[in-house]
RNA sequence: CGGGGCGUAGCGCAGUCUGGUAGCGCGUUUGCUUGGGGUGCAAAAGGUCACGAGUUCAAAUCUCGUCGCUCCGACCA
């Protein structure tokens, strides 16, 4: 292919909208472009490169027995109305209605419609294990779409679902996809790492996340060097030595006027905040809990949530807390509060406290000397985890000290259970005519954020650095003489010679100077780059080298043994 | 959804406070020049100053409204 034949527009310049390096170099390379806020364009130079992040996840969907299809993007009412999920979903999915006024989502993953396809396909036992996938686009109302095609409110997925006949089955197809995953990802030159993740409203299932380690990542990880634990924040444990019940002095109300937070009521007393019992009082589901957590700690309301059981959970506005406390936020703690039917849970690292520091539900005091098992009504079945992993944490499984890491998700392998095999009733018939309902599991890869994370992860200051694999042509060659005639012919015959071992190949055949194309094949990152010039020719061939290696690696080599010795070194 | 910032040429920006002929750099086109890491010179094309209403002799600039983008936070099967 002749670059002044396809549409490659660099841009020296910074867009003004793109923070993280990996959406300013999508931009500056020609990858995509912005049509609107969230959504992208892909040009040929990104095309290529999502085209062969689909092929690979596709091969090893295949190999892994799984079977393509495609569902449509617009997916009717009544499906998510089954399983309740036209509600629950609120304001992610973009709705819309026919002419017929039907309702009709977007989709923002499949699981009702392939459920409801499997329903309808598969009946008997003798079909059972199967799973099924598709790479589709999705949509999603995202509040704030960011960084590119990381967040962006459509984008390339890949979803697969399987369906067991038993707990067993779901288990061996759960880590057939784990497997194939890591399989995806190493061919992407991506390193990804499993980590283990919360199933929100799937509460205990057994899910990982796949994440790309980077600064820019938007989510939380707990990681343990020692013993290979990991786990997204909204899910990590830590271990907590469990405490007999302390003995310490009768409580005893302090004035601490104008001290509300933890800070300022550990500064005016002198301690540490982890002496103090940090006490909020959330709505679940409407009703009000306080929470008590260690005062150097933050409550993780994903466990929260799961803890209580509750659809919902937010901290109390100020007039709530005031009508359950008798006290102003900042003065609340779990003693006698005005609300005696307030249900008070706390984290499990407090079971046993003694002497710490709580708010005293009245303005402008706090109690000192409380024990929690003397003076508060707290019973064992109210502690819990409840808090949110802190670097330096005891990992759960080894005790080694924890590090938080920041990771891109670009998948997810999920157990689903019967969740939606049985709000669909998709059973199959056993051996002995009994019918079964099916156990499932969903699978998804974000293909175009997979897309930029591969960028965020294999970068330097002058572009991207593309793994051959999935670069959008695996080789440059710069002609820098393009109207010598000689010199070009030189170009074509190394492109054929190529092209002809199957290995994808861009001529820079542009009238310009060298130094604008160096910056451009560095901008766009070709793994490997074959310099084509009057003045190398002369001087006794051409000049090959890898976009990851430094200029003094350069290979001279006979025109003739060009295409071998680039076949030898991607 | 709450708080901030911004909408001026394809891209990046100045001009707005203090109203008076629409500017700069990059990119594009043409000519010359240069020729191994974004050469240099010259010329040219390219604008509904986001949109609407108002104030004024006169609005990119002042007022009000609308829309869009963006950052922080909340949210994110």
């Amino acid at each position: 292919m002749k670059w002044t034949k396809t549409l490659i527009q660099t841009l020296r310049e910074v867009p003004a909208d793109a923070e993280i390096d990996s959406h300013k170099l999508l931009v500056r390379a020609g990858l995509v472009r912005k049509v609107a806020g969230g959504l992208y364009a892909y040009m040929p130079l990104g095309m290529r490169t999502l085209r062969k992040i689909q092929q690979i996840v596709r091969e090893e969907m295949d190999r892994s027995g799984a079977q393509e299809i495609v569902a449509p993007i617009l997916q009717p009412a009544e499906l998510w109305r089954t399983t309740g999920r036209w509600d629950a979903m609120g304001a992610n999915m973009f709705r819309l209605s026919d002419r017929g006024e039907h309702e009709f989502a977007l989709g923002p993953t499949a699981e009702e419609v392939f459920t409801d396809l499997a329903k309808g396909v598969l009946n008997s036992y003798r079909q059972l294990p199967v799973i099924i996938y598709q790479i589709q686009w999705k949509f999603r109302d995202e509040t704030r779409p960011r960084f590119g095609l990381m967040r962006s409110k459509e984008f390339l997925m890949k979803d697969a679902y399987s369906f067991d006949m038993d707990a067993d089955g779901a288990d061996k197809s759960y880590w057939t996809m784990y497997h194939a995953y890591e399989r995806i990802f190493a061919r992407c030159g991506l390193k990804a790492v499993p980590v283990q993740a919360d199933g929100g409203d799937m509460g205990d299932s057994l899910t990982h996340e796949f994440h790309v380690l980077a600064d820019a990542g938007e989510d939380g990880i707990a990681w343990c060097e020692k013993c290979g634990y990991a786990a997204n924040l909204e899910r990590a444990e830590r271990r907590v030595e469990s405490a007999a019940d302390a003995e310490c002095a009768p409580c005893e109300e302090v004035a601490t006027p104008d001290a509300r937070t933890i800070e300022q009521v550990a500064a005016f007393m002198g301690l540490a905040p982890s002496a103090f019992v940090k006490s909020l009082v959330y709505v679940a589901d409407g009703k009000c809990v306080m929470v008590c957590v260690p005062g150097d700690r933050d409550v993780n309301e994903v466990k929260l949530k799961r803890f209580l059981g509750a659809k919902n959970v937010a901290l109390a506005d100020n007039g709530a807390v005031l009508a359950a406390t008798g006290a102003n936020a900042g003065f609340v703690g779990p003693v006698g509060p005005a609300d005696a039917q307030m249900r008070i849970v706390a984290d499990l690292s407090l079971k046993g406290a003694a002497g710490r520091i709580v708010g005293a539900n009245r303005d402008g005091f706090h109690l000192k000397s409380v024990s929690l098992a003397r003076d508060t009504r707290l019973a064992d079945a109210d502690y819990a985890d409840l808090t949110i992993v802190k670097a330096g944490d005891a990992c759960p499984h080894c005790g080694g000290a924890m590090e938080i890491k920041r990771g891109i998700e670009v998948g997810q392998v999920f157990k689903l259970g019967t969740k939606y095999s049985a709000a669909f009733n998709a059973v199959y018939k056993n051996d002995k005519l009994e019918e079964k309902t099916m156990i499932m599991g969903c699978y998804g890869v974000g293909v175009s954020r997979t897309l930029q994370a591969i960028i965020e992860q294999s970068h330097d200051k002058d572009g991207i650095v593309w793994p051959s694999a999935v670069a959008p042509y695996s080789v440059v060659v710069e002609l820098l003489d393009p109207s010598v005639p000689d010199v070009a012919k030189v170009a074509e015959d190394i492109e054929l010679a190529l092209e002809a071992k199957g290995i994808d190949v861009i001529v820079d055949d542009r009238e310009e100077r060298p130094g604008v194309k160096f910056k451009d094949a560095d901008l766009i990152g070709f793994p490997v780059r074959v310099v084509v010039g009057a003045k190398g020719l002369a001087a006794g061939g051409v000049e090959i080298k890898r976009r990851d290696e430094a200029k003094d690696k350069t290979r001279i080599v006979a025109p003739a043994a060009a295409a071998d010795t680039v076949a030898g070194i991607l």
